[in-house]
DNA sequence: CCGATATCAGGTATACTGATATAA
DNA sequence: CTTATATCAGTACACCTGATATCG
């Protein structure tokens, strides 16, 4: 059974969508997303990884070790999720965990060698994914896409 | 140590993203949808209304009444969630739900009277919002987004 | 006293799966 | 016997809020 089938949607009243709703930028965010997420999240966990743990990897191999707080800033992950995040990390020694001797509260999360090993996987993984993400545009077109997604972007991250 | 570091929050932080992190489509997707999302939300919310009540009654519109599991299909609605989107739909009378007659399984879905004049201010709201969202780009661009989010989203929704 | 840090305990929304009774 | 329909129960996850103990 595929999965439009499961869904409810007959194959043939798949594309039967009106315009209206088609065109609604906020509506096609939301299901391309949708789709993307499951790509992303499904091809991560064929290596045992989540997207939070590339996020997380990626931010310390680029800006160096950091407090969980720094950490969550970079990364855009909340602070009451990096938690479990980094928990799932340090079990796979991926990184560690230390306490800063300079200020007792913070703990600072340093990137591994292994650490190191399994990003530089998950970003030949993730290119992967994105080719399949990005099939139907051409270099130019992913170019642009991703140079309009990150203008939208910042106006609404600056703004709120 | 700047501010935005001390204060750990990731609207403020947001600039001091990796560009490893920055350039990767499904994280961008990801991010714009979630502002696109609680935007749009709480838009709708100020009229009493949910993107799913939009969805719902815009196929209404377009393409007449219907099952259930006609709408599901049309709107990308799942079977199983629809069924609370109808009553809420139901208990504002904005449609009308009742068995179809050839066909006891079913019910007919049919938008009121009410509910067109509902579907007709919720397309106002939503020109809005999507100013709003799509603030930024010029009207040549967002053609552009749409017309790149539209193929991706078909080539996916084939695919799969 | 104020503010930041890590942590924990939740809440909500979305997407999705599975099962069931009923009827075609 | 199978398939479709509407419905219900429940999972997984992302995003987000609030509280708390500890420390600067």
């Amino acid at each position: 059974m595929t999965r439009a089938e499961a869904a409810g949607l007959p194959d043939d009243d798949a594309p039967k969508m009106p315009d209206r709703l088609r065109r609604r930028a906020s509506r096609q965010l939301s299901q391309l997303t949708a789709r993307s997420d499951r790509l992303i999240n499904e091809g991560l966990a064929r290596v045992d990884a989540r997207k939070w743990h590339y996020a997380v990897l990626a931010s310390l191999q680029d800006f160096g070790p950091g407090s969980q707080a720094a950490l969550s800033g970079r990364t855009g992950i909340y602070r009451s999720d990096m938690v479990g995040v980094l928990n799932e990390l340090a079990e796979r020694d991926l990184v560690e965990r230390a306490p800063d001797p300079d200020d007792r509260r913070r703990n600072i999360i340093t990137i591994s060698t292994q650490g190191r090993r399994h990003l530089h996987r998950l970003d030949k993984v993730l290119d992967d994914l994105h080719d399949e993400l990005l099939a139907p545009l051409s270099p130019a077109e992913r170019d642009q896409f991703v140079q309009l997604l990150t203008r939208l972007l910042d106006h609404h991250t600056r703004a709120s």
